[in-house]
DNA sequence: AAATTACTTTGATTTGGATCAAAATCTGAA
DNA sequence: TTCAGATTTTGATCCAAATCAAAGTAATTT
């Protein structure tokens, strides 16, 4: 982990209007550009285990980490994907839930947790802001919820990639490749599924035309349709966060 | 649904320590008595559809409801079981995401959106017990996945029962009947399963002598310690919600 | 009290995905 | 460039839970 020195400003930030700043006015905002400092983190490296005490308070300004929890023999579910703008950490406890890993390259905006704390309690739009990014996180959770309860091997696969698409924020979806930022691996521990199971699936849609990979972090949809259709949700389309 | 006249004082309420009025003093909790209605559902009664527009922000006063939702082919997963001081809608939206039943008979205390979204606006004691009940939420639904994408059959259906066993409020978790507030078919949708699956993992711990039935709708647990070693969770006991 | 309906248990069989195993491909270090 | 380790693909086999099928039990209605 790197401690960057304060560069960016809040104005010109990326997540500005998606992060927890999303609401603040300009005066607020100077608030927070005071205590507000960057850390980095190399792929695959540990950024807080479960148990640990809590010191910060961060959004991911770039990158993807992971939230991750272990059974005692092994078994992994990835209980998060944390994207741009998404945060980590709650105020009131300060103990961490889960395991947090960056999964890719990754700089994180942090705040000091008591400092933050007394301005979440002191800005009505940060607080406000904090409840509407946690209800999307807890809707997205129980979406996740019946990927993982109900869905099958190809259907969890066809939702993973229809959702790596649609996050990726280019607009036409099809004919342009999309970044896969996890490992086989990490995707069967995001999807409930084992390794072998997701190589395979991912290989049937490859064989299928529906999907062709650059590389093995590359991948471009050759027919949404059929991806989507793959996915068993409706066709309005229940949106996975 | 039967519109009930507002009996209860808000200072005598059976959630008034735990709901999403926790934090408010005296003053504030008569902002509340002013504005609140209860509402009355029976057993399997539907109360929201997904998609339908939300007029009032609830808690569940007393009673059990279940948030689910169903795929096209009539694959159901349950999202969420409410329980008294849960809450049902979220500030900022007016459209639900989720089915929302009640599974036992049922009494909400609730509030019209724009007072209720008002409120949380100004009493940063609501605001604050918002961001508190969604995070805690949050945390409950990502435990849940632990269990939907991991965990086995067996495991499964100890880790419902100790849950039940826990929120059930009765200090010592042995030698009192619990509550099973739903059908063998709700318990499959919650767990992933199915319900011919449910109904022989219950048998099989009944026949090793782990819980006994009082009736179908009533249990006890006999060994609280062999029901915890068939969570898969290790001993200091990583709590769903 | 009998009949109808809803729910639950138990049994037999099948199957999707896990597990075990090995080969193929990629990546980075020496 | 070669080698060693990591990751991915593919193949063979197995098994936990689904599915298919009855029978049993409780709750409601007539």
């Amino acid at each position: 982990m790197m401690l960057l020195s304060n560069r960016v400003q809040c104005s010109s930030c990326p997540i500005r209007h998606r992060a927890i700043c999303a609401h603040c006015d300009d005066d607020e905002l100077e608030l927070l550009e005071k205590i507000k400092t960057y850390h980095s983190y190399s792929a695959n490296e540990p950024i807080l285990w479960r148990g640990d005490t809590m010191l910060h308070f961060s959004s991911v300004v770039s990158g993807v980490a992971s939230l991750t929890k272990s059974m005692e023999d092994g078994r992994t579910q990835m209980v998060g994907l944390l994207l741009p703008s998404d945060f980590i950490g709650r105020p009131g406890r300060s103990i961490v839930e889960f395991d947090v890993t960056a999964t890719t390259d990754l700089t994180l905006c942090s705040f000091k947790r008591e400092p933050f704390e007394e301005l979440v309690r002191n800005i009505p739009h940060i607080a406000h802001r904090m409840v509407e990014m946690a209800l999307d996180e807890l809707d997205a959770a129980r979406e996740w919820m019946v990927l993982l309860g109900r869905k099958t091997a190809q259907e969890k696969i066809a939702s993973f990639l229809e959702m790596l698409a649609r996050r990726s924020g280019h607009p036409d979806q099809s004919n342009h490749s999309v970044d896969l930022p996890l490992t086989r691996d990490e995707i069967a521990n995001f999807l409930g599924l084992t390794l072998e199971t997701v190589s395979r699936q991912m290989s049937a849609f490859r064989k299928n035309c529906i999907i062709e990979f650059l590389d093995r972090r590359h991948f471009r949809i050759l027919d949404m349709q059929a991806l989507h259709l793959a996915t068993g949700d409706d066709a309005d389309g229940s949106i996975l966060s």
